[in-house]
Parts: structure tokens; sequence; C-alpha cells
RNA sequence: GCGGAUGUGGCGGAAUUGGUAGACGCGCCAGACUUAGGAUCUGGUGCCGCAAGGCGUGGGGGUUCGAGUCCCUUCAUCCGCACCA
């Protein structure tokens, strides 16, 4: 081979990994196992863009790594295959969105196929496969037949809580439940009266018809049906997580979203809110994330207290962080929402109140945030009473309180809560003092312009726990509440339920019948329920979802299935379970697969998927460990976010004329009203109404670190983008008169120079990767041009993998050179090969071991980006010393070969060797020979490096210091001065104060 | 507002444990080869200065023989969350 052809060896390896199946893997018990996961991609119809493969490259690098080191790697790709594109193109089209997707996962396949990674694709997943989702809808299946018994802290099957509940009733249960679903519960269907707290005897569940069973029981599942307020988007004619929407807009294709109450399936993800907290301190992820996590779930601990509600039986509870604080409640709060609003309102103030309700229901939850600093609320004319001190306080409504936290009602102590304190100003409630800070006196509450920190301090005013500090405080409230039935330590978490339904085609069906009403599950052996034909992919007439179009979509027996499908999440919970074992037919995976692959050794993937699929995914295996089907609890042990590549955009400063003419009444009209022309300007110049407007990178040229779009460019863009038809480059001439007349001065020769060749200079901007700005960089082309081995380098040489940065094409070329330098260690410039048999010396040695050290170092702390600079450095270096010995190139390939695995495939059957350098050993490192008999100290006088002397690394501290003050260039530094102390690190530094 | 992260040359970035700041690459400058150069090779390149030298890791302060690294303070940018009781 004369030069370097990366067409070539890439196509060939390629096929031989292919056709040898190089990279399949098989549990095996004689190696230590090592598990590596990308997040899997959606399928776009776009295909793959430079920043996709990102973490692909860093976690193929790391699982060749691996494979070197004599682990059995699973590494293993599939796609999430279901999602609203695929669908939404289905409807605009009427192409069934499976046809869409297996086209788009073709062309996904093509281009991963072509940067060479080691995946093992006899495992691939796709979730919308009925071999996939049958375990999908599997796992559904037993969330619906489990409930999560608090006692033993763990999920258990619901025909054990019927025994339970046939023997003794439910009144010694302890499960996660609907939190008060009695309050909501169907009358008809459980008659019992309210004060029992949905509490029954044995002998009136064994009464129950089964409906009213199933009913009852339901309040117990972990996947369960419900009424819920729900993000309805009616455009999309679904509903959507609340992780799905975005400032009340959904997160794909931006459409409003507003709040509905209606049916739907939930996951009682609450149930594993603590267990879920707890987690994150056993595993390894950056601590951002976990941090987010934590956020999510929301833990805070506090007490649970109960107000009697003047003139009524009720009871209302509330849940405060600081229940030493209640002699300072001085009001009462309840979401608009409250269930008890309509009941204790007085009738002076219904109309007040009501009003003020449905203008809270109406309105959406974009108005309310913007709203965030008006105060409103309503006072409902009931009065609770203070369990400690019998003090009367009102009862008001407020937006602020929240439906969906804690009890949705609050005691408001404005003296010490912000929020409190305002409202208190606004509505001239009393403002009562309970804590005071070590030192200070009480002050007028009147004359306070913000509430007090009360996080540290005394209780004042405050009846028993007067004197005490808050923290014991807090315990002996407790202690007193408990005591007198008044209330209960609790703690409460803000994280919901997932909602699981979802009102689309392109998605998994739920294994879910009706009779009677109640949803049953179907038997396991009726799995996959494979997604019937519809005519349409749109909801029915009465706006039910899409499914209910099919024909037949019934049971055998006749009973109607459930016709909403599930949503994206579904898929993507489990997928990283079933490679361990993906064409299993009889189960989700074997227990000796599962025991063998155990968990995630390292997961990488976008920081996007932090609180949804992270959070669900952890939930849905500690679900099947509760189960005891995964022996662990965690599935991912060790979690990488990597970084976006973000484009660079390239705005054109443009202005329309037809506007300009507008704006200050100028000349030349268009004479042709259809050919408005856009010019486009130098971005210097500035003329009224000018746009900023995004040129295509494709057709953007790059010299001296500027941007520049010439006339023949503007001419291939138009055939390629009509919208630029009227877009011209703008002459001198042509704006000419607009800047006279705008700034009444002559255009002057420094303009002029800028439309000399009719080229234009446009203005780079960093901003996301996105076809809809024109700056997609699409892989296919470099890899064409540089080859799989460069651009999987240069992806890795950009930066710390985990950094947002923008993708720069110019630096590609560096590391093209350094592939082609390191050809020519093995090939002169004729084709002839010029390796050579003879032993290696100390230099040489040094170099490849120096490298061996660092690459694995940095290998190891996933710092890919600095082993790619030593591999540069080395080669930099075995170049400089004419080195083209077999013993140290052989070495460096091996090295090499995570990165750049075609090339070093090539390079290693050339020296001789059978091809399959992939399961070779990694090179060992020897310390022996990067030994030095000297070290070239630098010599620092203050602190400040003066110059270097080199001296034998064995000298005693003594004689360096006797040896560098006797150095003649010290003198200079010294000069006269007393010489304090010498600082002498051996083979560090040496410091001279004076 | 709360939580998190990041600030180093013209640019991407390096400096792993407090010990030579700017590795490696891009870009730029000069030169060689060449009909040509957007190929290749050689040398240079933090800033100021002819030089000696001085200044330099967002700003200010501190600890230390020595700080990009540790502490305090402040500013800027980015991300996440947002009336969470």
């Amino acid at each position: 081979m004369v030069e370097y052809n990366h067409r070539e060896i890439e196509e060939k390896w390629q096929k031989f990994w292919a056709k040898n199946k190089t990279f399949k893997c098989e549990a095996d018990h004689s190696k230590p196992k090592y598990y590596v996961l990308d997040m899997f991609p959606y399928p776009s119809g776009t295909g793959l863009h430079v920043g996709h493969p990102l973490g692909y490259i860093a976690s193929d690098i790391y699982s060749r790594y691996k494979r070197l080191k004599g682990f059995n790697v699973l590494h293993p790709m599939g796609f999430d295959a279901h999602g609203l594109p695929a669908e939404q193109h289905a409807i605009d089209t009427g192409t069934h969105p499976s046809i869409t997707t297996d086209k788009n996962i073709k062309r996904y396949r093509e281009q991963l196929d072509r940067i060479g990674f080691s995946y093992d694709w006899d495992r691939e997943v796709r979730t919308s496969d009925p071999k996939y989702y049958k375990w999908t809808q599997w796992t559904f299946i037993q969330l619906f037949k489990h409930w999560y018994n608090k006692k033993t802290d763990k999920a258990e099957l619901i025909e054990d809580l019927v025994k339970e509940f046939e023997t003794k009733g439910n009144a010694e249960t302890d499960a996660v439940v609907t939190p008060y679903w009695y309050k909501s519960i169907n009358k008809n269907l459980f008659p019992f009266e309210e004060d029992r707290e949905g509490i029954f005897t044995a002998d009136e569940w064994k009464d129950m018809t089964e409906k009213q069973k199933q009913e009852m029981l339901m309040n117990y599942r972990l996947a369960y049906l419900s009424d819920t307020m729900v993000n309805w988007c009616s455009a999309l004619g679904t509903v959507l997580a609340n992780d799905e929407v975005k400032d009340c807009f959904s997160e794909r294709g931006g459409h409003p979203v507003e709040r509905k109450l209606m049916k739907q399936w939930s996951l009682r993800v609450s149930a594993y809110a603590q267990r879920l907290l707890d987690g994150l301190d056993k595993i390894d992820w950056f601590e951002s994330l976990k941090e987010m996590q934590r956020y999510w779930i929301g833990r805070s601990e506090g007490g649970a207290v109960f107000f009697i509600i003047k003139g009524f039986e009720d009871k209302l509870e509330v849940f405060t962080t600081r229940p030493d604080t209640l002699w300072g409640a001085t009001f009462m709060v309840l979401a608009p929402e409250h269930e008890l609003v309509e009941k204790i309102t007085t009738p002076d103030r219904k109309e007040a109140v009501m009003k003020y309700v449905e203008c809270a229901k109406n309105r959406s939850e974009r108005e309310r945030q913007a709203e965030t600093k008006k105060i409103t609320g309503e006072f409902t004319g009931a009065y609770g009473i203070n369990p400690v001190n019998g003090e009367k306080i009102p009862i008001w409504i407020a937006d602020y309180v929240l439906t969906g936290y804690g009890t949705g009602a609050i005691m408001a102590v404005p003296a010490h809560d912000s929020r409190d304190f305002a409202f208190a100003r606004h509505f001239n409630l009393p403002i009562i003092q309970v804590v005071v800070k070590e030192g200070e006196q009480p002050t007028d509450t009147q004359t306070w312009e913000d509430s007090y920190d009360s996080k540290e301090g005394k209780m004042i005013n405050s009846g028993f726990i007067n004197g005490l500090d808050v923290k014991d405080a807090i315990k002996s409230t407790i202690k007193y509440l408990e005591e007198n039935e008044l209330g209960y330590d609790t703690v409460n978490y803000r994280l919901r339920d997932a909602i699981f339904s979802r009102q689309r085609y392109w998605g998994e069906p739920f294994p879910i019948y009706y009779k009677d009403g109640m949803p049953y599950a179907l038997d396991e052996n009726k799995l996959p329920l494979e997604l019937p034909e519809v005519d349409k992919y749109l909801p029915t007439e009465t706006g039910e979802p899409p499914l209910a179009r099919a024909e037949n979509w019934v049971t055998e027996d006749g009973y109607p299935l459930e016709t909403n499908t599930m949503p994206g999440f579904a898929g993507s919970s489990g997928y990283y379970l079933r490679y361990m074992d993906s064409r299993n037919e009889k189960e989700y995976f074997s227990r000796e697969a599962n025991e063998y692959w155990r968990d995630i050794d390292l997961y990488l993937g976008g920081d996007e998927h932090a609180t949804g699929h992270l959070i669900y995914a952890r939930f849905w295996n500690m679900f099947l460990y509760d189960l005891g089907l995964v022996c662990e609890e965690e599935p991912f042990k060790k979690l990488i976010n990597q970084g976006k590549i973000q484009g660079i955009s390239n705005i054109a400063n443009v202005v329309n004329i037809e506007s300009v003419s507008h704006s200050i009444e100028l000349f030349r009209p268009p004479e042709d009203i259809n050919k408005i022309i856009t010019y486009i300007l130098p971005p210097e110049i500035s003329l009224p109404n000018c746009l900023s407007i995004r040129m295509p990178i494709e057709f953007i040229n790059f010299e001296n670190g500027k941007y520049f779009l010439t006339e023949s460019n503007l001419k291939k863009i138009k055939l390629k983008y009509p919208k630029y038809n009227n877009y011209e480059i703008a002459s001198h001439e042509d704006i000419e008169d607009t800047w006279k007349f705008f700034y009444n001065e002559p255009f002057d020769d420094y303009t002029k120079a800028y439309f000399i060749n009719k080229e234009v200079e446009l203005k780079p901007l960093v901003e996301k990767m996105s076809k809809t700005f024109y700056n997609v960089i699409n892989p296919d082309d470099l890899i064409e041009k540089y080859g799989a081995d460069t651009f999987r380098m240069y992806e890795m040489f950009l930066g710390p993998l985990e950094n947002h940065k923008p993708w720069d094409t110019k630096g590609i070329e560096g590391v093209y050179r350094f592939i082609k330098k390191l050809w020519r260690l093995f090939y002169d410039e004729k084709g002839k090969l010029i390796v050579i048999d003879d032993k290696p010396n100390e230099k040489e040695l040094k170099v490849l071991h120096q490298t061996i050290r660092k690459i694995q170092e940095d290998i190891e702390r996933f710092s890919f980006n600095t082993a790619v600079s030593q591999f540069m450095i080395c080669v930099n270096e075995l170049t400089d010393l004419k080195c083209h010995k077999k013993e140290i190139l052989e070495k460096l390939i091996v090295l090499l070969s995570p990165y750049a695995p075609h090339i070093a495939e090539e390079l290693w059957s050339v020296l001789g060797n059978e091809p399959g350098i992939s399961y070779v050993a990694f090179t060992e490192f020897n310390e022996e020979y990067i030994k030095e008999n000297t070290f070239e100290y630098p010599v620092s006088f203050n602190g400040k490096m003066r110059f270097k002397l080199e001296l034998p690394v064995d000298m005693s501290k003594d004689d360096i210091e006797k040896a560098v003050l006797a150095e003649e260039k010290s003198q200079k530094y010294i000069a006269g001065k007393q010489v304090r102390k010498v600082i002498v690190v051996p083979k560090k530094i040496i410091n001279v104060v004076v």
C-alpha cells in the first residue's frame, strides 16, 4: 500500500469484524465481566450528527480497553423506537410508524457501523418490537399485581393482600396507598363513612361486590388507574409528563398544554422514594446529577398537625417542617382546590371564595407563575383552632399553596416565612415572633420589612417550649402532639407517581381489558398484546385514543381492551436487563444471565435524562429486585454524562430593502412586488431594520479565522433551500443611497473595501446543533474525507468528555496528520514497509513506556483527550528518533487500538500477526525503562523560577543545597543578600529564600 | 430566589497529591521544497519590552518558602428547579 488509505482499511476491517462476529459475547465465568452501556438513541429521520457519537466513541474505547485488560465485555446497542416524530409523520403522510422507524434504524445502523463500534449486534433490542415489548407489558402486569408493604419495605403480591383483608380487614395493613383515596372514592362503590378513613373489617371485605373489591385494590396496586390532574396537550391529543412540559408548552413540538382531570394509569414510584434516595449514596455518579435526583425526590422531615375547624367535625391536617413555630401560626391557608373549601366557607364569603377558586382553576400554570409577586387570596370565613394554645385563627385560600404538595394546606407562620409574611402584610394579619437568635432581643414585628430567619435560635412566645433551642423545640413539640393525638412525626416527598397513559398510537398497548368497568390484567401467556392496525393515527371523533379505531380491539371473550398506550419511558426503563439475555423467548432474562452480568459497570449518556429515565429505570429495577428477579438493587453503578457538541451557526446581517423603504420612506420601491430583495450586508454595516439570519453551514468558507459567504455558494444555497431565493449579497451601489440618506454622510472608502469580490463575512454563534439552525455537521462526510479512526480520535481530542463544546471541523486536520505520521513510521514515501527487527534503545523504550503509563492512567479516569495528546507526543518523538523497530511499534498500536481500531488492526497484521488485535493483552508497563539518573531541577528564588540545574536523583538534600548555592548563576539572584532558607523537594523543585 | 457547575493565550484545551503555568492540537508568523498550494517539511508563537527585565490562570484579599490548585469575598457565564410549607 503506497499511501494511507482509510477507505480501504476501514471497510476491510469492518467487514472482518462483522464476518467473524468479533464482538459477540457470552457469559464466561473464567473472566471477570464488564458491562458498558450507552443510552440507546431514538432513531430520528435526520440521522446522526457529530454530537451523537461522542459518548458512543468514549464507551467504545473503554470497552475495547477492558477487553485488552482481560475482561469479558458486554457492549450492546439498540433503539428507543417508540416516539412522537414517527407518529407525527404517520399522521401527516399515512405511512405506518413501523415503516418509518425501520428505515431510520437502518440509516442509524449504517452510520454507526462506519464509525467502527465494537457492539455485539446479536443482542440488539428495539422497544417497538413485540418480542421486546412483551416484557415491558409483562412487567406492567407484575406492577398491577403488586402493592407496597411498608412493614417489609418491599413490593408484595396483591393475592397476599387479599388474604390479609379476608382474615383481618385492612386495619393492620401498612401500605403505600393513594393519599386520601377514601375521600375521593365513589360513594356507591365504597359505602363507608368518611371518618372511618378507609378502614374496613374482614366481614365488610367479604360483603363487598367484586367491583367494590377491585375498586378498593386499585388504591394499593403499584400500577393503578385513577383520576389525575394531567398535562393535557390537545394539539398532540395526549397527556404529557411534567418533564415533557416546558413553560406550559410541550417539549416536543411546542404546543400549548393545559391542566385537566382524566382517568390515567400511574406507577406508584412514590412508594420507592426513600429507597431511591438512599440508593444514591451507593453509586458513583456525578454529584450534580445526584443532587438533581435528591431534589426531585425532595424529602423533607417534619410533622403533621391536626387543626379542628371551628363549628365542624373535620380535622384539617397540615404538614410543616417546623412544628416548633406552631405558636407563631396566626392563620391557615388552603390550596384553592382543597376538598374542604366548599364545605367550610361561610355564606357571606361564598361568592368571593368561589370566584377565586374558579379563577385559579382556569388560570394556566404559566399565568400563575408569571404572577408570583402578586399576592392574592380570600378569607373563607372559617376558623381553625391551634392545637397547642387553643387560639382561633382564620382560614384563607390562596394560590401559593399547592394541592400536590403535602396536604394542600398550611399553617402560616408569617414571622418566619417570607411568603407567609408577605401575605400577612398584604391582608393585615397578625405576625408573632417565636424564634430569636442568640444574643438578640425580640423586636416589634410591625417594623419588620421581611420575615426573620429562624433556622437557629431560642423559642419565645411559645408556651412550654420557651427558651428551648430550635432543634430541641421541634422534638418536644412533636412529642407533645403525638402524646395528645394532635399530630405525628412524618416525612414528606416531592416525588410524584408517574403518569403512565398516553393517548397515542405508537407505543406499547396495555395488557389490560375491562370487565364491568374495572380493569383486569391479561394472562401472561397472551403476551405480547400486539399493536393493532388502525385506519388513521388520530384520536376518534369522540376524543378517544387512536387504538379505539382498531377493529376487534377486544379479548377472546369479547371484553374491551385498554385503548391508551404506554409512554416513551416504558420501553427504556428495563432495556439494560434485556440485553443480558435478549433472545430469551421464555423469560425477560434468565437468572443465570442476570447473575453473571448483574449491573451496568459504566453507563454513558446525556444529562437530559437526569430526572426522567434515570429515576424510572431505578424504580423499575428496584421493583424487579423486590420480586427476586434481579440481583442488584441499583442498576447503574457508574454513570458519566457526556457533554453536548454544539453547533456553530453562521449569522448573516441582512436587510429587507422593502422594510428600509418603509421606515425611511426611501426611493427605489421594488419594480416587481414578488421580487423583494433581502440584502446580505457585512456585519459592521448597520442600517435600520437589520435582521440576523442563519446561513447553511455547508456552504460557508472558513479563512483566516473568519467565516465567509461567496456569491457562487449563495447560488448553491438557493438551489437547496428555496427560502433564500430573494437573498443577494449587497454591492456597494445597492446600499450607497440608503446609507447616504440614513446617515447623511458619504459611504467612505473604508466601507467600500467590504464589497470587493462579492464576498461577505458572517458572524459565528455557538448554539445547539439542530436542523432548524442550519448548523448540523454530519459525520458521514467527515468519515469519507478523514476516516473513522481520525473522526473517533478527534471527537475525543475536543476536550473533556463531560464538557459542552462547540464543534470546530478545522482542528480535525491535526489528528489526521497524526494518523498519517503514524503510518510513516511503518511505510516510507514510496510505500515500502520499513519496519525492522532491531533491538530498541533506551530512548525508544522510555518514550514507549511513558506512553503506556499515561494512556492507562488517562483511560482509567476517562480523560480521553489527554490520551490522544500523549499518542501525538509519542509518535512525534519516535519520528524524531527515526524509530521503525517492530518491538516498539507493535506495542504502540496495541495501546492505540481502542482509539483507532482500523489502522491498528491493519498495522497489526502488516507486522505479520494473526488478525485480531481486539483480544490481545494490553501492553505491560515497565517502570525500569523510564527511570532517570538525574533530574533537571527548576531553581527558584523567592518562588520565581530562574534557571534549571541537572543533579543526580540520589543526591542528598544538603548536597543539593550546597550545589545550588555554589552555582554561578545563583549569585546574580542572591546578590549580597542573606540566604534565609533553601527548600529542596526531591525530584520536584528547589526554592531559595533570600 | 434556591441548587449545581464553569471562568487559564487569538481558539479547543493541559497542568492527576500545593512544586517549572500554557503540554498537545488549531490558527498565526517566518523559511524550505514546488509550475502551483488549501500538499509536505523546518523554526517561531502568553502579554509588554530592542534588551535586561517585568506582568500574567475573571476581580479583590488571605494562608504558604511556593497558589491555576487551599480559605474568604466579589463578579460573569451556563445548566437545573422554582410559591415545596
